[in-house]
DNA sequence: CGATGCTCTCGACAGGCTGTCGAGGGCGTC
DNA sequence: GACGCCCTCGACAGCCTGTCGAGAGCATCG
C-alpha cells in the first residue's frame, strides 16, 4: 500500500533498487506457488532484506503483485497504443492485437496466473483490473461498431456484450494456458484459437 | 480432507446436519467475503459448534469448498443429463444447454465466484473442477463435430479448441456476472449473449 | 443393570504468519 | 562534530490454524 519516500541515485548498495529486488523477487517466487503460500519471510530473505524491512516498502505482498500487475498492463498498454489503426480491421490486425495480449501475458506468466487468485481478496487488484479492462472492453466495441457501419461485422447482435464476453475469454483461457490447466489450449496455439473465434464472432467467418 | 465415520438418524438435535449445517454456514458466509477472510471460528460459530468440532467433519475449510462444489456441479451434471438430445442442434437446443449452467451456477453464487480464488492453493478442487470441466468440454466437441458431419458448424476450425474457448468463457462470464464485477454482462442478459456467441462461433450466424 | 465401545464435543496447546514499534546505524550537510 | 534523513533491525502482540487428550452422551451386550 505505501510507498517509500524517496531514494537517491545510490553509489552501490541501496536505493530503491531494493525496491525492485523485492518485486522481483515475488514474480520470481510466484512461478513455484501460488500468492497465499508465500510468506514476507520468504521474500524479504530472497531480496536480501529483513521482514520489517520489506514493510518499510511495501504495506502488503498484495501491494506488491499490484505493483506487479500495474507493470504488466502498462506494457501491453504501450504496444497496443503501437499498433496501427487500420481502415478496416483484417484478420491480421485483430491476430496482432490479440498477440499483444498473449505475449505480455505469457511474459508474466506468475502475474497473470495470480490475479484471479488474489483479486478476490484485494479491492485495489480487482479495480485496477476492472479499469483496465474496461478500457479494452471500449476499444473493441468501438472497432465493432466500427465495421457494423461498414456494414460488415454482420454476426455481431450487440456490439457491447460480444466485446465483454471476448474480453473475459482472453482472460482466462490465457491463464488457464499458461497455468497449464486441463482442459486448456497449449500457449503456441492459444493465439491463432482466439483469433478464430474473434473473427468469427464478429464477422461469421475466422477468416473474414 | 476428512469425512465423518457415519451417522445415525438422529432423534433431535445431533447428526450428518451438524456437517450439513457447516456446509450452509459456509455458502452463507461466502456470501459475504472470500474465503481467505472468514476463519473457522466464524464457520464454527454459524453451525452452532465448536471450533475443534468442526476438525472431526472437515479437514479445513478448503474441503467444505470443495463439498460445495461437488454438489454444484453434481447438479449441472443431473440437469444437463435429462436434456433431450435432438437430431440437430438448434439455437433452442443450445440456449437451453447454456441456461443449465447460467441457472445453477446462479443458484449457487457464492461457490461460482469463490472457485477462482480458492483454484489456485487447493488441489483438489483445481482437480475436480478440471474434470468436470473436461466432460462439458468433450461433450460440446462431440456436438460440434456431429455438426460439422452433417455439413454444418461452417465456421469451426478446429472443434476442441473452439469447445476450450467457449466452456472457459462460460465459467469467468458467468462468475463475472455474479460477482458484479465491471465490465460484465448483467445477470438478466447473460444467457442470451452466451447463446448469441455459442451459436456465431459454431455456425457463423447467432440464429442458425 | 452395569460395562464397554462408539460417536461426538470441548478446552488447551504449539507453531506460524502478520503488522507495528522503537531503537538505532550509516551517511551527507551545515 | 552535531544534526537529520533514509534505511535496517529485533522484538512484541495478536490472530489463525491444526492437533491432542479428556471426557459426555447413548446404544449395545453380557
Amino acid at each position: 500500500m505505501s510507498t517509500p519516500q524517496r531514494a537517491r541515485r545510490a553509489p552501490r548498495p541501496t536505493g530503491e533498487d531494493r525496491q525492485r529486488a523485492i518485486v522481483d523477487a515475488v514474480e520470481d517466487l510466484l512461478r513455484t506457488r501460488p500468492l497465499a503460500e508465500i510468506s514476507i519471510d520468504e521474500v524479504a530473505a530472497a531480496a536480501g532484506l529483513s521482514r520489517s524491512a520489506f514493510y518499510f516498502y511495501f504495506g502488503s505482498k498484495q501491494a506488491v503483485l499490484l505493483e506487479l500487475l500495474d507493470r504488466m498492463v502498462a506494457e501491453v498498454d504501450a504496444r497496443l497504443a503501437a499498433l496501427p489503426l487500420p481502415d478496416e480491421p483484417s484478420r491480421d490486425w485483430w491476430r496482432s492485437c490479440l498477440a499483444v495480449f498473449v505475449d505480455v501475458f505469457g511474459a508474466h506468466r506468475a502475474v497473470s496466473v495470480s490475479l484471479a487468485e488474489a483479486r478476490a481478496t484485494v479491492p485495489e487488484l480487482r479495480e485496477e483490473w476492472s479499469r483496465r479492462l474496461a478500457g479494452w472492453v471500449d476499444l473493441t466495441t468501438a472497432t465493432i461498431t466500427a465495421e457494423q457501419r461498414r456494414g460488415r461485422a454482420g454476426a455481431v447482435v450487440d456490439a457491447r456484450a460480444t466485446s465483454v464476453l471476448l474480453n473475459t475469454m482472453n482472460e482466462r483461457a490465457i491463464a488457464a494456458s499458461l497455468a497449464g490447466e486441463e482442459p486448456s489450449l497449449p500457449p503456441g496455439s492459444v493465439l491463432d484459437a482466439l483469433t478464430d473465434l474473434w473473427c468469427t464472432a464478429v464477422y461469421g467467418t475466422p477468416d473474414p
